[in-house]
This record gives structure tokens, sequence and C-alpha cells, in this order.
DNA sequence: GAGTGGTCTAGACCACCGC
DNA sequence: CGGTGGTCTAGACCACTCT
């Protein structure tokens, strides 16, 4: 019952506590944490609580729990990091504009076909964008969408929205998993002649691909960026949250 | 009491009820879910089991709660993807091998210099190691590290290891964070050479930088790929755990 | 069997929201 | 004010691990 202490949940205190005894060195990676019933008597709470604070360690993967054995302290993982695709992304410092291209029903070849899983030569819609920093182009921008229901697209949605988000609301399904390449490719004659660059010059190609539950391909996105114009960033950290 | 019904938790049952009401659509992005107590009563269980379900909804952001009001279905983002840094990751199909190069003391310079916070031409331990994918050399690879305190350094680690783990197994100091940059260059003529492939032949390029909890970076590592031959991959889902 | 974590209850008080 | 979520309790029973 030393809830009166302070404005912050005792579960909350409980959990920085432990948080500071690992992160000193007090408790050791592969070390036992006191079990749940003794945390309790020493902090004077209940066990639910003791709990509650033990599951913010736990997600944040300081800690790991062994049912019937206890709670020891991990070792760090530093193996993921986020990506966030904001594609209104900062350019070296300058923000990125959209610039509407055109959109228009194509064929599909090759490797799109194969992506959205459809045959060569149905057609598709295809939205260009041009992305500008500082009113130099540095990307482009091309999306594959086999089916559109509902609203029409809109000039404003494809210069501003993010690709997720139109084929989301031109669809019915839910989308269920996308999976994004990045790789480095030299920009085509085409590519090259739009981005006022040479042909060959090293570009950064960024691939989505939106599936919905059944696993169906719903569209397929191909984003090329000018090498020396545009990068990604991550960070991760050694233990997540709290 | 409907415990009984099955060996799965219960909260877990209600949360993967009203998951699937929510992707049904039954409940829809912004309606409000029925409130913690009213569940209770629908489910014939304690209000606090009803949370912990609720719990997991929330942290897989299917729900969102507001304090006073209540909990809403929430609308799906897709912005962030995880990026999982495998060092002995596929190259198009094919395991990566790692072949120790060398290590030894450089002076760092430029832009290394800049990333490790020290003056140029501090002499740091500069790592280097060949990627290779079917005897093929597809990667190379140099980390920088300006301290190394107690073990020393040994190949075989070299090799197989990951560079956090290398930095965390050398230094006193915890890891706080990892900022990597991914960007699309060109290959330098002594790159070129050791990938056995021309000079500008585009390259994915990522940059890490390993921080202490005091901003001091604790390492560098570069890494360059030959285009054709490496890409990233990332996976996100509109909701994340459950 | 003693100790551990995993689940669950039936209350309680609080802070916040809207009317 | 009543309803909502946020916190917390003091029990309980279970499944598991180790000895």
């Amino acid at each position: 019952m030393k809830a009166i202490a302070s404005f912050i949940p005792v579960y909350y205190q409980l959990a920085e506590d432990l948080k500071q005894q690992i992160e000193s060195g007090t408790l050791k990676p592969g070390d036992i944490v006191l079990s749940e019933s003794q945390l309790g008597i020493e902090y004077g709470i209940s066990r639910m609580t003791v709990r509650r604070g033990l599951a913010l360690l736990l997600e944040s993967g300081l800690i790991e729990t062994v049912r019937g054995k206890g709670n020891f302290v991990a070792k760090p993982r530093l193996q993921q990091a986020t990506l966030t695709f904001k594609e209104d992304a900062l350019v070296n410092g300058e923000k990125a504009e959209f610039k509407f291209v055109e959109v228009k029903r194509v064929p599909v070849e090759g490797e799109i076909a194969a992506m959205l899983n459809i045959p060569e030569g149905t057609k598709v819609f295809a939205i260009r964008r041009l992305i500008r920093s500082d009113k130099n182009p540095v990307g482009i921008d091309i999306k594959y969408i086999p089916y559109l229901k509902g609203k029409p697209i809109l000039e404003n949605e494809i210069e501003y929205a993010y690709f997720p988000d139109i084929v989301a609301r031109h669809t019915d399904v839910m989308i269920n998993k996308i999976e994004r390449r990045i790789m480095a490719t030299s920009l085509q004659s085409a590519e090259a002649e739009l981005l006022k660059t040479g042909t060959d010059h090293p570009a950064l190609c960024v691939i989505q691909v939106i599936y919905a539950k059944d696993g169906k391909p719903l569209g397929v996105s191909k984003t090329i960026y000018r090498g020396e114009a545009f990068e990604l960033r991550t960070v991760s950290f050694p233990y997540s949250g709290i």
C-alpha cells in the first residue's frame, strides 16, 4: 500500500525499479528476478500488481519468464529495426513533393504481372507520380492496381495519399500484409530522362506489394530514387518500450 | 464462468471474438466497443479479465481506448515495417558466407570520423570482411571500432558475429541505439575490384552506427552489396499481434 | 511437495467525460 | 450526476518445474 508515494502507478514504479537494476548491472542477463510473491512482499503490493509491472518488462524484452521457474533477465537483442515509410519523407533534409503525372490502363508484363499474380497482358490501372525535392526531380513512382471498386480515384489523392491507403479506399477486401523489397539498380533510359540524369545512374528501388487475407495481391508499387538524393533510415533500440 | 468450455484462456477468447467482429466488419473503425463492465456481463467474466483481453487488442492496434469514454475500433495503420537485419541473410536464395579479410588499426577520415565523432586521423580498429554467395563475392563490409576493452577479437567471431554483438562483447558500456542508413551508390574502384565487377556498378550500401546511452558512438559499419545480388525485405501487417 | 508462474474473481476507489 | 476506463487488492485454483 505504498501507492501514496506518488502519482505514477505502482506497477510502473516497480518496472522502472527493476529496469534500473538491469541497466546498472545489479541484475545481469541470465539472473533470476525475485519471485512474484516475493516482489509483492518487498514492495508491499499485491501479486497482480507485480505481474502487471513484470508484463511491461516482458513486452520490452528486458525479462523472459519461464513457467514454474521464474522470471529471468534477458539478453539484449538488436536485430530488428523499425522502418517508417512516410511518403512525404525528407530527401536529404528537404521535404519531398509529389507531382501527379498520369493514370491510365495498361497491360502488365513480366515482373509486375508475376507479382500481381495475373496473366501477362491483363489491363490494370497504372498511376505515375514524380517525386521532387527543391524543384529537382529525385524519384519516380508507379503503382499498379488491378481492380478498383467504388469511388473514383482523385488526382489530389494520388498526389498525397499513402499507397496502402489508396488501395484500402478502393477495394472491399481488407489489407492483410505488405511486403517491401529494397534494392539498388541502375536507371533505365526512360527513368533517367524523367529524373534528368544519365542512364546507369545508381538508384534506390523500393517495391511494395499489398496482399489481401486470401493471399491475392491487391496492388504493386515501384518507387525509384536517384541514389545520391535519397536514403532510408531506421533506428532500433535494445529494448522496445518502457 | 464459461471457462470450462475450452483450454485457451478466457481473455484470449474474448480478444479473438472481438477481433473477429472487427475483421468481419461487424464492428467498423470508429465504432465504440461494449463497455468493459458490459462485456463482463455478456461473457460472464470479471472486469479484470475483460481488460486483459482488451489489452491484447490495444497492443495490436485493433482498438484505441479513451478514458472516461470507452474503447473504439481503430483505423488500420500500415506505415511501419519491421526490417530484420540478419547478417547471414539470404542473397537471392543463396545463403551468404562471410570471409574474414583483415583487422588493423587505421586512421579514420572524413565521413567515418564524423560519424564516430572523433578527430580525423585518430586510429581505430578496422575489420574487413568479404561476403560471398555460392563462391561469388557479392559484398564487402568494414567495421570501425574506436575502443576495444577486454577480450581480444577472434577471427571466428569476426566472420560470424553480428555487429552489435561484437561491439557489446568488447565494450563496457551498454548499447542504447542503432541507427541505419540504406542507400544506393556506385562502387568505387577498390570495391569493384574486390567484388570482381566494374566501377560504377550499382550497389546497396548499409551504414550502421551504434551508440551508447550518453550518445557516444561505439562503432560504425559500412556494408556494400552488389546491386543485382542483394536486396532487403520487410513485411508489415495492419495489426501487430494476437 | 514446495515453489513458481498463469488465470480468474468480486469487489474497491479514483480520474475523467458528458450531460 | 452516472458511466467510463485506470488502478489495486486479497484471495483462489491450476499447471508446471525441481528436488
